[in-house]
DNA sequence: CCCGAATCCGACCTTTTCAATAGGGTTCCG
DNA sequence: CGGAACCCTATTGAAAAGGTCGGATTCGGG
């Protein structure tokens, strides 16, 4: 229950990598899924979802990859999350297309929800991708930030 | 992603019915089930798990039910949540017992994750059975809350 | 012009989780 | 004793999550 996708934590941390490479040319998904540790294939799926939302651009053939379309510090989580999973509703009694309660709000209940969805929208919207990437360098300026064999390695490049 | 669960909705609702009938002796689950709408079967896993936990005590045999074993106003949502779900956890890696992502904290991500859940908890904490009893009766006073047929019937004993 | 690097697209598959159902046992009142 | 009620465990069916695959397209460099 109220678990996070692993796709949204894939996302997130995929546009944290682009935004740590930015100004360096398109990164191919290749790399991105190295770094952090994501099933290529995978992540094509969560690319081309940022793609179509416009959070990222990308380009084909030898030397493409992905970059930002944005500013780091202009992409809010909430946006990837939005990207990655579309309309977030906690309950379907708060979703306006579903009717498998009436949401004339005879149930005292769904306010209850309704707290719950807007507290996680305020921590989605004032984070941004510049916060959390500044965060990420700050803790791990040299290695990738979770592979265990990195720690190992010298440097990376 | 970030659904509540319906075992969850079910047991608060459950609750909800219990506050909402305290005092009136103990209540058979399957006048819960028929006022909330809620397959008996299911409802009595739920019901048992509350038990468990100390917030509702119930009695077998006839004339036996359910009734809440504290004041609704000290009964928090938090609580029933974790009854029915056991400790809540967005993202694995804020699992202390879960070994999959270290969590010496190199992960800058992670601190987004953490505040999610704080979020939602302090949502769940601040909120009290009795505080949604209310708001229920509120609403609606004579009939249950959610059933059509209810509506078309004159009144409920 | 061709090869290899790379994205793009949709189908598929496997595992887990959710929601609900089922069977059978136990306890208690009258 | 009989029926009302809770109690406990297992099973099922459907859906979602997580990941894989094949192949098409697009680009740059030799």
């Amino acid at each position: 229950m109220l678990k996070i996708s692993q796709k949204t934590e894939y996302a997130i941390r995929a546009v944290v990598e682009l935004a740590l490479r930015a100004g360096q040319g398109p990164v191919p998904a290749r790399e991105i899924a190295d770094a952090q540790g994501i099933p290529l294939r995978f992540l094509e799926q969560q690319l081309s979802a940022l793609g179509k939302s416009g959070l990222v651009e990308s380009f084909r053939g030898a030397g493409g990859g992905a970059l930002l379309a944005k500013e780091p510090s202009e992409i809010r989580v909430a946006d990837v999350v939005d990207a990655i999973e579309g309309p977030f509703f906690p309950m379907h009694c708060l979703d306006p297309s579903d009717h498998t309660c009436f949401q004339d709000s005879r149930c005292g209940i769904q306010g209850l929800w309704g707290e719950v969805q807007s507290a996680v929208r305020l921590v989605f919207e004032r984070m941004t991708v510049a916060d959390l990437a500044l965060q990420h360098r700050h803790i791990a300026p040299e290695s990738a930030m979770w592979s265990p064999e990195d720690l190992l390695k010298p440097s990376r490049s």
